[in-house]
RNA sequence: CGGGGAGUAGCGCAGUUGGCUUAGCGCGCAACGUUCGGGACGUUGAGGUCGCGGGUUCAACCCCCGCCUCCCCGACCA
């Protein structure tokens, strides 16, 4: 990708009534620009990196067994009626009438379709198990948005809904969403801390909340400076309480937000929509259900929160927009250096590399400072010093020191520190 | 929904105790020239119903009333 065909519309102010640097950094790098409160555009960059966030948990998810679908935003509100859910999540819901008169609402979470959409197909214990998830946007009339795009009312969750004949089928579908969900977050470079939780309006018992420590955290998470144990704020582990685990020190309280939880349903939603299921002894029961959410927008905000300095974004480089940046900087010999960069763009994408390529005629200070702040993993700067010398430089994003490579070495250098 | 803050050019801001403001500055944008490895410099230029609606006044961006919007803290939640 050419930068000048390209949009990245970065900017060097500070965005007015940003205080989180994840805000900031994604305002000025260019990953997404707000509409009104809550409610943000994906600008091309931003939506590479939740693709990409969004491909590691389809990964995963389809390797724990689970099967990708895709529910409808727009319910009858009738639907809502059966659980009860219509009035208790009344404030966070999005409701009107459609033109019709009938009464909708945008969809805040989706049990409930999911529930009257298995119970339809689904008759027989000779079904079960099943697992379905979906990747799609949320509508949260959130009374107060928070640091952009990580409480928005309107926002991108997988979620995921497991049905089961029994409460051990539940468990071990529980146990594999678990492991799934430590997989996918440490392939985004993130140390999750994963406490047990309430299931608050979800209801069912057993939850667990995975969650990030960061400054733009919602919660509290208590964590041992010298063991790592970790947990939720509660009686005993307590700011202050020795640590459970180590017996060393006192626990620290820090903040943290929440990316992921995953619920133990049990029957509240099949028994309300009766979604139930014939067992081998023409016996019908309630099916056992488990969800899994993971907020996919909010990730975002708490990768750059996790990895960035001074200067932007750091991208771990499983999720970053670009592989490689290529960044000629022109001067008396530019048509050269160029077609140099054109190479390079040529034989870095035949390696299946994602490869941007910064063509603007900028001064070096703006393109440089600009491929700092937009944070690709590695960057080969190709200037006029090095260039007549037949060398070119190659930085990584996360190391200070930086390369000096043979131009025809480059491709080797890249695939060894790639 | 309670408490605080803020709306003036695409972005960040200044301003007037009401009148020399034809409303400025920085960034950005356009053109030309000089530069050319770390957000270069100069000259010229485009760009604004001063959030919206009333009111007071000879005169309102400025004072009064009402409303809207955004941000932060809290409550609530996933």
């Amino acid at each position: 990708m050419y930068w000048s065909k390209y949009f990245i519309p970065t900017s060097k102010e500070i965005p007015i009534g940003t205080e989180a640097v994840s805000h900031q950094l994604s305002l000025r790098a260019g990953l997404v620009h707000m509409l009104t409160s809550g409610v943000y555009s994906y600008l091309p960059l931003g939506l590479r990196v939740l693709k990409r966030i969004e491909d590691i948990i389809r990964e995963e998810m389809n390797a724990a067994g689970a099967t990708e679908l895709l529910l409808p935003s727009l319910h009858p509100l009738e639907l809502w009626k059966q659980t009860g859910r219509d009035q208790t999540l009344k404030e966070v819901m999005i409701q009107f009438k459609d033109n019709r008169g009938r009464d909708m609402c945008l969809g805040p979470t989706h049990e409930e379709v999911i529930t009257d959409l298995v119970k339809g197909f689904i008759q027989s214990y000779r079904q079960l198990p099943v697992t379905l998830y979906q990747i799609q946007t949320k509508f949260r009339d959130e009374m107060r948005t928070r640091f952009g795009i990580v409480r928005a009312c309107e926002f991108i969750m997988k979620d995921a809904y497991s049905f089961d004949r029994d409460e051990e089928g539940l468990k071990k579908n529980y146990a594999r969403m678990y492991q799934a969900y430590q997989n996918i977050f440490k392939r985004m470079a993130l140390d999750v801390i994963i406490i047990e939780a309430d299931s608050g309006a979800m209801g069912g018992k057993i939850s667990h909340e995975f969650m990030v420590t960061a400054p733009i955290g919602e919660d509290a998470v208590v964590v041992c400076p010298s063991c790592g144990f970790s947990g939720g704020v509660s009686g005993a582990q307590d700011e202050g309480g020795s640590c459970p685990s180590c017996k060393n020190e006192k626990l620290k309280k820090q903040v943290a937000i929440e990316l992921g939880h995953i619920f133990q349903l049990g029957t509240k939603y099949s028994l309300a929509q009766q979604a139930q299921y014939l067992d081998e002894n023409g016996k019908l029961n309630p099916m056992i259900m488990g969800c899994y959410g993971i907020g996919v927008s909010r990730v975002i905000a708490a990768i750059i929160e996790k990895h960035n300095d001074a200067k932007g974004i750091i991208w771990p480089k499983e999720v970053a927009p670009f592989d490689v940046e290529i960044v000629p900087l022109g001067g008396d010999d530019s048509g050269a250096m160029n077609a140099l960069a054109q190479r390079y763009y040529q034989e870095l994408q035949a390696q299946g590399l994602e490869v941007l390529v910064d063509d603007r005629e900028e001064s070096v200070g703006r393109k440089l400072n600009d491929a700092d702040l937009i944070g690709i993993p590695l960057r080969i700067v190709i200037g006029k010093r090095n260039f007549a010398e037949h060398k070119v430089e190659i930085k990584k994003r996360n190391a200070s020191e930086s390369l000096l490579v043979d131009i025809d070495g480059v491709m080797a250098k890249i695939a060894e520190i790639k």
